[in-house]
DNA sequence: ATTAAATCGGACTTAATAAATCCGATTTTT
DNA sequence: AAAAATCGGATTTATTAAGTCCGATTTAAT
């Protein structure tokens, strides 16, 4: 299993972002947070049309967060990014690749389906706030 | 994010084998449940130096579980298979990969860290026996 | 008006590595 | 002795993610 490099990198976007509410440039968030810069534009961009950042065209420009940060969570921007969580043949909604023959039958199914459960919990309980404003007790920076 | 193969095949051929509590050979398993041939001999081979399936060579050979299934988690294959569930530079033991320089600060690392644990605790509270004796009316979710 | 600084969109290239295959050696049963 | 397995290493192939490039468009400031 793996996250993408695009989660990886958006997720880090994204925080960098909510720190603070004004426009942010793709420049300034990549050289923030060190992520190449031509990717992160379309990173960015796909944020965009998943219409969680708004983006301002032309000199001033940049992008912001669509809504409050308490309102956007990690689940939102990885399904943004990635598309399928746990990209499982069986469990996918998208039959796109090879379809599993057996999946009536398949007994570790289960297992993917638990996961996938689990992850979407977990996920979807992060905001972007609550990573924001961060426990105080472990640091104040 | 995405499951390897590795870990799909493998799971599907260790429940396979906790269906019965004898030795299969390579050639049943593949068979059994579609995997290429070849590459679920390397498969096992794996689990076998993991310790969780045992081998017999020579004619009548092949596999068998090492413990009862009851014994063996979701999480044992898969990290047999995988080494890591969630490679995420900044949440790996392994720093094998460039290393993340911000980490200190990194706030979305919350992420990764609570995704892997909730990951974790799902897939250890399964086991094979979980998957195999499948309650009969479903109720059980 | 002109220029500079952005986003936008699509095409392209590169790199990484997973997935699959192949082969010869060894072990064990019949 | 032959057949049926696992074993281990090397190699090949395929996939796709990651990263780059370029030209078009939009907008603000001078």
């Amino acid at each position: 299993m793996k996250i993408s490099a695009q989660s990886y990198y958006g997720l880090k976007a994204v925080t960098f972002l909510a720190k603070e509410s004004r426009v942010f440039s793709v420049k300034e968030i990549a050289d923030g947070e060190r992520i190449p810069y031509d990717y992160l534009e379309k990173i960015m961009q796909k944020l965009t049309r998943a219409g969680l950042v708004t983006s301002k065209r032309g000199s001033a420009g940049g992008y912001s967060l669509k809504r409050p940060s308490s309102k956007i969570t990690a689940k939102d921007i990885l399904t943004a990014l990635d598309e399928a969580i746990l990209p499982i043949l069986c469990v996918m909604s998208n039959k796109s690749r090879s379809y599993c023959i057996m999946e009536k039958t398949c007994l570790s199914k289960n297992v993917w389906q638990r996961m996938q459960k689990a992850i979407n919990y977990s996920l979807n309980s992060i905001t972007l706030a609550d990573l924001v404003y961060v426990n105080p007790k472990k640091s104040k920076r």
